[in-house]
RNA sequence: UUCAAAGUGGUGCAGUGGGUAGCACACAUGGCUUGUAACCAUGAAGUCGCAGGUUCGAAUCCUGCCUUUGAAACCA
């Protein structure tokens, strides 16, 4: 048979070999390197024999797939640990992930010093550095194996594994783990691993069922790799927007006025202010047509909207549905909202498309565990719109919204840190939607067109779509690697039935349109996260709240420097002036810590010179550039001769 | 909603049952009049999350509640 490896080079054997001794006729390092094999495309486990021609790729620790190995068997290792220590415990399941991988175990909750105890065992289970072996079993052998072993969870994994499939178990030492693999060969090639943490998850995802323990661990192929990651870790709590928005004091949260409702403080709120006068005036020339509608309505519009049924929970309700003769509720959407301006009047097939748009404040009582900081808050505001169009309009508003979501990230200079998700229904739950299957299936084919036409890559998602229709979805990652809905658009062609909406077509007749939800710039408290995240709070010059300081060298020039500060002040330009009696170094070394792109310093010579010296962040940006040259042009204005720009440099 | 950890001047932290609860930053007052990352001195500021219990004595131990953080579940 012939091999064909990565390289291109051609192995031939006369009788079928193991990856892994194809890996040892390679090389001894290669040998000793392997995690897994790619056949054909397909992840092998090292054990998996080789019998016929096929493509074969060696990985190792450096590519993301065998690094999913060595993580896979890290996680086997720790489950062992944890059986040593607590031999009551029950295994549930433990798969690598991004970031490293996990382990359930239905046990007590582990400390800290729980996990470094478990440490130290793991890293005896290496040192010992057992083989790890694989064998199948039959199911009914399976299950009374695991039976054996009192391991309830591994049972009922194998129960509903399909009919046809294989169950492999590995074997290491003592320890025998239900697993698909592929694994290592043995434990002694862990070099690098670490406990990150622990947390409680339910079996199977399931809140019904069992809490488990569940233990987050790394593993690197390197000592360095590991010691990086570490550090990266502690790199990225520092950028947490939770904690460097409140070092800023860009937000707060106060108890009293209670939790996960965060008060913009002046530096945040000019920040969102700044983008939605931005996005309000470049929506306007898009088409948009403003509304501005009430936060709070009567029962009855929830009741049409079927929100009283299905998540009055979600709602903040005012008043008692027994005593009171009207019961009103805080808005948790617009879209009724702008249905019914629309439904206003009546409208012709040449009034469409309408695109809506509206800066919206919304109210959803969030369940206590799932706030964050400014991501998951219980009062926000979004960049919110609904067009009403014919259904012949649909696909190019459709990319038009698109188009005009691409125009904020690339203002907001975050067009790469995203992904794009087609979400879909899920056929599986069809009560969770309304509208017939076709319908479904034709508007994702719709949806799927148009990414493919704008070369937008996307993935798909089943049952991540809106109760009416799909949608796009585009995500973005915060530091820890979580992932958020930034912006959405959402092609709905049932909400208009439900809401009686029509237009008059050429015929005289009443049609349904289709209706667009979309944002634009999203909600302002999370795209406000995103960019403190993004840029650790060096945020672009348009969006800083603080564009220039002005620092006096000493109160002789304060009537100066005040001066400059009127002048940059009518040329609308955030600035403001260090009037203390400091040294130039003390206000210069804060400047920096309050992450203030220009500092203008005036003293004796500047006065007399009719000047400033620019102090700049930054090096080598076109925006910088522009401003720098635009606070030369001011200061040319106050009859400056010249400016002395010192070495321009980065923070 | 569940589990875990935490809650101490404005902020960030130290303080494992025994003397009047400390430190840094910030703040105030006075001095210094400053040339590109921290000037000096003095001062004010705490019912140690709330309520109860154990004890001669509780920030510290116990119970309940509230809030925050992490994770899971949830996310129209």
């Amino acid at each position: 048979m012939k091999i064909t490896l990565k390289d291109g080079s051609v192995k031939e054997y006369e009788n079928a070999k193991t990856i892994y001794d194809i890996a040892l006729d390679i090389s001894e390092g290669l040998a000793r390197a392997a995690t897994a094999g790619e056949v054909d495309g397909r992840v092998e486990d090292l054990r998996t024999v080789i019998d016929k021609d096929c493509e074969l790729n060696i990985l190792t620790a450096n590519d993301e797939k065998g690094l999913a190995a060595l993580r896979h068997t890290t996680s086997h290792v720790l489950a062992e640990a944890v059986k040593r220590v607590r031999p009551e415990a029950k295994l549930a399941i433990g798969p690598s992930i991004d970031t490293g991988f996990y382990y359930d175990f239905d046990t007590e909750p582990f400390s800290r010093e729980d996990l470094d105890e478990i440490e130290k065992e793991m890293k005896k289970v290496i040192k010992e550095g057992a083989r790890l072996t694989r064998f199948t079993l039959p199911r009914e052998e399976a299950i009374a194996f695991m039976k054996e072993k009192e391991e309830p969870y591994k049972v009922e994994l194998i129960e509903d594994l399909p009919a046809d499939a294989e169950i492999s178990f590995y074997r290491q030492g003592e320890f025998v783990d239900l697993c698909a693999g592929p694994h290592l060969m043995s434990t002694k090639n862990i070099k690098a691993f670490k406990l990150i943490s622990s947390s409680m998850a339910y079996w199977r995802g399931d809140s019904n069922r069992a809490q488990l323990q569940r233990i987050y661990g790394t593993a690197f192929a390197k000592k360095e790799e590991l010691a990086q990651y570490l550090e990266h870790l502690e790199d990225i709590k520092k950028r947490d927007h939770n904690k460097l928005g409140r070092e800023m004091e860009l937000f707060t949260t106060v108890d009293v006025i209670g939790q996960c409702l965060p008060l913009l403080m002046p530096k945040g709120a000019k920040m969102i202010q700044t983008m939605q006068r931005w996005i309000e005036d470049e929506e306007e020339k898009w088409g948009y047509v403003r509304t501005k509608t009430p936060l709070m309505a009567k029962s009855d519009l929830y009741k049409i909207s079927g929100h009283w049924d299905h998540y009055k929970e979600g709602m903040f309700v005012l008043g008692d549905e027994e005593k009171d003769k009207e019961v009103f509720a805080l808005r948790p959407m617009t879209c009724p909202f702008q249905y019914y301006v629309y439904k206003a009047s009546q409208k012709s097939y040449r009034d469409l498309p309408l695109r809506y748009g509206e800066t919206s404040t919304l109210f959803r009582n969030e369940d206590s565990g799932e706030m964050h900081g400014l991501t998951r808050v219980r009062q926000f505001t979004i960049s919110e719109g609904h067009l009403i169009v014919r259904p012949d309009q649909m696909v190019e508003e459709f990319k038009g919204c698109l188009a005009l979501a691409r125009k904020c990230l690339r203002t907001l200079g975050v067009e790469e840190d995203v992904t794009y998700r087609l979400s879909k229904w899920d056929p599986n739950n069809k009560e969770k939607y309304i509208g017939d299957e076709s319908v479904w299936e034709e508007t994702q084919e719709s949806i799927r067109r148009v990414l493919t036409e704008l070369e937008i890559p996307f993935y798909e998602a089943e049952g991540e779509a809106a109760f009416y229709g799909p949608k796009v979805d585009i995500q973005a990652k915060n530091v820890y690697g979580k992932e958020d809905t930034m912006i959405t658009i959402q092609w709905d062609a049932v909400l208009a039935e439900q809401f009686d909406m029509y237009y008059i077509d050429q015929n005289g007749e009443k049609q349904r349109p289709y209706i667009i939800h979309r944002t634009s710039m999203g909600c302002y408290e999370r795209t406000l996260a995103w960019l403190i995240e993004k840029y650790a709070g060096q945020f672009p010059t348009w969006l800083c709240p603080e564009q220039v300081r002005v620092l006096p060298i000493s109160d002789k020039y304060n009537d100066y420097a005040q001066k400059v500060l009127a002048e940059l002040k009518d040329n609308g330009i955030q600035a403001t002036v260090d009037l203390r009696s400091e040294k130039i170094g003390y206000k210069i070394r804060e400047s920096r810590i309050n992450k203030v792109p220009y500092m203008l310093v005036v003293g004796q010579k500047e006065e007399e010179d009719h000047t400033v010296s620019v102090r700049s962040r930054y090096r080598g940006d076109e925006g910088a550039r522009a401003l720098a040259d635009f606070i030369e042009d001011i200061c040319r204005e106050i009859r400056t001769k010249e400016i002395r720009k010192i070495e321009v440099e980065e923070q």
